[in-house]
DNA sequence: TGTGAAAGAGTGACTTG
DNA sequence: CAAGTCACTCTTTCACA
């Protein structure tokens, strides 16, 4: 699907700001407020912009301790199968795979260090994984939600 | 501050829709919309809420290719001072102090390896940075926006 | 906290370049 | 085809009970 200028400053002023009115968003890009909202229509219909979340201070909700879990799997195992298993523990806030040593790379937020250890030994748990090596997060420097600075073009 | 029961499922839907009308939440929180629209407030005026941000599909922008990169710092290095670094690069998404060998844990998204390369060419050239460890991102399996299942208490 | 009223936003049908 | 206009409804948001 194409996606013009317009559409990246639509998309750059939705993740700036979810609730804004089409009105508002239309003046800031030269459009009418329907005309935005078709553009926006079309945008989540095409799976560019995937909803819309409200950011929450994690400590202020309790979910306190983080951790970045590098796994090490048996020989066949399949992405998918890593991503349906790691998205049943609710801890688990990323997954991705990885070059390197490990396999895959899992990122957990936790109320607590006893919660973060319980999650882990749940994750050490399924099948596939035969070893993990933990990293525990000291503080979180950034945290960029979206996908970052969308208004520019690399 | 203190967020009551209320407040958590409030919050919770929003995570998952940040776009729905106090109304809307109202019916499901059994409180009137005005109700709702004060405790929003409360809790975007302390903190708890951050914002409501749109979630984008990197591909869709273009924005590609991922890397988690592990920063060596010099000796008398402040996570303060990696903050103002990190975020001074637009292709940071997450930027962490760590426990383990490396001082911090740094997510990049960019158009693709060149673009990526270069990033991590800018980063390397802080004057804080001694050495770094890079880790490619094959796929993202999991991508959890907001705090996660804010539903659950721990 | 709920109610009710005024202002504003969302959204569909229709028209125009 | 995508944008603008208009009309109607639903939301937001205020004051007050």
């Amino acid at each position: 699907m194409q996606i013009d200028a317009v559409d990246q400053r639509i998309i750059a002023l939705l993740v700036a700001d979810a609730r804004a009115s089409y009105a508002d968003i239309g003046t800031r890009v030269s459009l009418s407020a329907p005309a935005v909202k078709r553009r926006v229509d079309r945008l989540r219909a095409t799976g560019v912009i995937r909803g819309f979340t409200a950011v929450v201070d994690p400590a202020a909700v309790g979910w306190t301790t983080e951790a970045f879990v590098e796994l090490f799997c048996a020989g066949r195992t399949t992405p998918a199968q890593i991503g349906v298993a790691t998205r049943r523990h609710p801890e688990v806030v990323g997954a991705y795979t990885v070059s390197g040593e490990a396999d895959a790379l899992v990122h957990l937020r936790a109320a607590d260090i006893a919660h973060l250890e319980a999650a882990l030994e749940r994750l050490r748990g399924e099948s596939f994984v035969t070893s993990t090596r933990s990293t525990i997060v000291l503080s979180r420097l950034v945290e960029s939600p979206g996908v970052g600075p969308s208004s520019r073009t690399p």
